[in-house]
DNA sequence: GCCTCTGTTGCAACCGGTTACATGAAACCG
DNA sequence: CGGTTTCATGTAACCGGTTGCAACAGAGGC
């Protein structure tokens, strides 16, 4: 029932100086006596004051709230970017709401929104593209705003976190080049996706311009793109391995993705990897465990570095956009090995 | 470079009209005149008028956001409870504003400020139960608290939404009883958890009551405890698969770890079900893609009712905590069957 | 002893909304 | 036609902090 709040007037009365007093004892500005301010901490602590956030932004002007604009909550990928984002924060006086995301004109809304509006200190924009038109609505942005891996024209002068999907492509490629591999399908996300996401496209291209560079190409019908799910992808990689010729090698647009290949090879009864290797992308927790074979494109890390990023153009405003990079690394576990048949390259043991 | 927020003066000056009556339009208040409100909204459109929430709040005495502790972001089951939050608060005045806890410390931490403090309308609490000491903290909470998933004496007066693990467990064991499973195991949690969750052990008292109840008691070597982990349980079901006689089916407390026990199962060659059935608990996600038979909760429904309490709490206080209870359901899907030996019961088919 | 400088503190304005109360005009009443 | 309602609007206080500026005391300089 403690219905009466003890706001910094109390305080200040209680401990015979004036609010300004109380105030920057609490601030710990220079200014105040050192005996005076601890008197001034003890009578705070005695009636339990916490100073009202309220009041302080609308003072102070400044929101002390970063907004994380995300979809599919759900995605491990999203989480665990979420934690990294938390990491930051948390050791910060920033508050972190949240904005799910499940369609196309939400994401636009909250784009709009929270770019203009002082309803936030900073926005970060996770994996979602901007609509096309909305490259003028973020020039004119108010507050800072920093995407964390996103790859569209729209965000060229913004300051962003991405992992150079190309060259994760290109990692899986040697990988496999390396173990004798010449027979490669790859399973990604479908092109029409209605919030245009790219890392599937350009994990794709990576793949298959290094292909390219060793002289091996991949067919059409190695080439499966669906709705990103375990499900779909399982259906993709039954296609794939139901043909008279198949793959000895996939490659998946994420590891959720290569979760269902390797289902599929299972109800195929092909072994992984001795029939079939299959290599994910983005080390999810779950990756670990089952042994997967994939790219690490550190997730934690792109959060972390994201809500860096974004305090720091918060507190001052760069003239350039930073842009951090992360370098996407190979992580080779069970699932993948050398073809049992076919091998064009000899290999030792 | 928009550097001038437009405040409602300057929406009241353009339309000549009071701060007062430019406030009540925009809050539609029945008192303006239909013309008034009229030429006043289309100046603040003009203007691109957006209100300061932090003044809104100071001066509504309501802080519009709402507080949610939770730990295991990147668990399934807690990202699933957080888009049912999500769902509720996004239709509503409020922001939702993230406490992750990753440990004990700031768990007890954040239950003791935010319910004391007037930094949120209120709170839900995540599958964390109080700390012992903390029952005194919550009993004078400033503000409502709402536990969802959490079972725990220290909430007894607490709302909450719950689902029943017992009967879940019973629910396990019922289908089991029926394909005429007599040997059964259970992997669950570790007991001494440092959060105090109890659902690993009333979902496997839930089993074991209710094989009790049949005349089928497990042995002690089929009992698995280990922290909360597919490679974890993995373990586990690997200890209990290799001895002399092993169960035809083993229950998990979670749909993760009966992952482990199929992996585990698959590595032994031995086939699920028909070999071994598996029964999990929630059907995250992944449980249909897999086929998992499983202990359905309502994740996403526990959030939304959760969030549902929270802002009629915050309406009104009632007298009685309410508490909602989710029933479990059983989801039969392709992991469970009838053992192929030892059939004690007689089946058709 | 008077003046200046430095270290503390208080007064009061301010942030940008909301709202109780007062005011004034129009409508209604007998 | 004066008095009472009713409706629409304005005035100003208030929410609870922060902070520029003024004031004041004591120390130091001459």
């Amino acid at each position: 029932m403690a219905r009466k709040p003890v706001t910094i007037r109390d305080v200040a009365l209680r401990a015979g100086v004036s609010v300004a007093t109380a105030s920057r004892a609490l601030n710990d500005k220079r200014v105040v006596n050192a005996q005076t301010r601890a008197r001034v901490l003890t009578v705070m602590e005695e009636l339990g004051f916490t100073p009202s956030p309220a009041a302080r932004r609308l003072s102070l002007g400044r929101t002390l709230t970063i907004g994380v604009v995300v979809s599919f909550l759900t995605r491990p990928q999203a989480a665990e970017r979420l934690r990294g984002v938390d990491a930051v924060l948390t050791d910060s006086e920033f508050d972190l709401v949240i904005y799910n995301v499940e369609t196309v004109q939400k994401r636009d809304h909250y784009v709009a929104t929270l770019s203009q509006s002082h309803r936030t200190d900073g926005v970060i924009v996770m994996s979602l593209p901007p609509s096309e038109g909305s490259a003028a609505v973020l020039a004119r942005a108010t507050v800072p705003v920093v995407f964390i891996d996103v790859h569209a024209p729209e965000i060229a002068a913004m300051p962003r976190v991405v992992g150079d999907d190309r060259a994760g492509g290109a990692l899986a490629a040697r990988h496999l080049l390396e173990l004798g591999h010449r027979r490669i399908g790859f399973i990604g996300d479908a092109a029409e996706d209605p919030f245009g996401f790219t890392s599937s496209r350009d994990r794709q291209s990576g793949l298959v311009d290094e292909l390219a560079r060793a002289g091996v190409s991949i067919p059409a019908e190695w080439i499966g793109h669906g709705a990103h799910g375990r499900y779909e992808s399982r259906e993709l990689a039954h296609e794939m391995l139901g043909g008279a010729v198949r793959p000895t090698a996939i490659v998946a647009a994420s590891d959720t993705q290569a979760l269902g290949v390797i289902t599929a090879a299972r109800e195929r009864a092909l072994h992984v990897p001795d029939d079939l290797s299959v290599v994910g992308y983005d080390d999810i927790e779950i990756a670990s465990y089952l042994g997967l074979t994939t790219v690490r494109q550190g997730l934690f890390e792109s959060g972390r570095l994201g809500a860096e990023i974004l305090l720091a153009e918060i507190e001052r405003r760069s003239e350039e956009p930073p842009v951090a990079e992360l370098a996407p690394e190979l992580v080779v576990r069970a699932t993948t090995t050398a073809p049992k048949e076919g091998k064009d390259e000899v290999k030792g043991g």
